[in-house]
DNA sequence: CGGAAGATCCACT
DNA sequence: GTGGATCTTCCGA
């Protein structure tokens, strides 16, 4: 049996409950926790605080805009609930949670989250020293998967299954009004998208990746 | 098969 | 605020 924290029980979300619209998820996914089970002694537990919704088809600054279909995307048209983890600009790897239930394409960003265990070995994940801030440690979509030790080699596995190398637990829901939407991140291509409103954090936490 | 671009991060000014 | 790192992915010829 895989040792387990007593003090803080993980409940795996419901697959259930990312088959909905992205927009949703996104904002659903805050104040729940991302687990990384490394070997059978050391877990990292991330609390997610800032996500981006991509919406597929109909969005020119995702990956299945259009339909597209390559190699790379078809990890986003699988069913709700699965890892989509891509390498960008040939260094960081960037996690997302498909969505929906209809093979959309749809997709969440999850952008930054909050050290909730295993610290210090994120810290040497990202090659910080015990002084860091939230910010550094996994502030950013790179940050994030480089904290956590993901990669391509978990792409397309589903994030429902405890024993996984990687999965979503149930945390503590997030108020409406603590809950900030802005534009996205990095999407300057992306035309009128640019501006869509489908970033959202948890307002003022320390870990977001930028400032509203 | 060449070339351009990229859902980022960091160091430097 | 600016530019470089670094390399996979994708498109067009």
């Amino acid at each position: 049996m895989p040792h387990k924290s007593t003090k803080n029980p993980l409940t795996p979300i419901k697959p259930r409950s990312l088959r909905l619209p992205p927009q949703n998820v996104a904002q659903a996914l805050l104040g729940t926790y991302l687990v990384r089970n490394l070997n059978s002694c050391n877990t990292l537990v991330i609390r997610i605080v800032e996500t981006e919704a991509y919406l597929g088809q109909t969005d020119p600054a995702s990956h299945a805009y259009q339909n597209k279909r390559t190699p790379r995307t078809q990890t986003l048209y699988l069913n709700g609930g699965h890892a989509y983890i891509y390498l960008i600009y040939g260094l960081h790897n960037c996690l997302n949670v498909v969505t929906g239930n209809n093979t959309n394409g749809d997709a969440v960003l999850i952008r930054a989250g909050e050290p909730i265990e295993g610290r210090d070995i994120m810290i040497a994940n990202r090659n910080l020293t015990r002084s860091a801030t939230p910010r550094q440690i996994a502030g950013g979509p790179g940050k994030l998967c480089q904290a956590l030790a993901i990669d391509r080699t978990l792409n397309a596995i589903p994030l429902d299954n405890p024993d996984a190398p990687l999965y979503l637990a149930q945390g503590t829901p997030v108020k409406k009004s603590q809950i900030i939407a802005g534009p996205r991140i990095g999407i300057d291509y992306a035309g009128e998208a640019k501006d869509w409103p489908l970033r959202y954090a948890i307002r003022n936490h320390p870990a977001l990746s930028k400032p509203f």
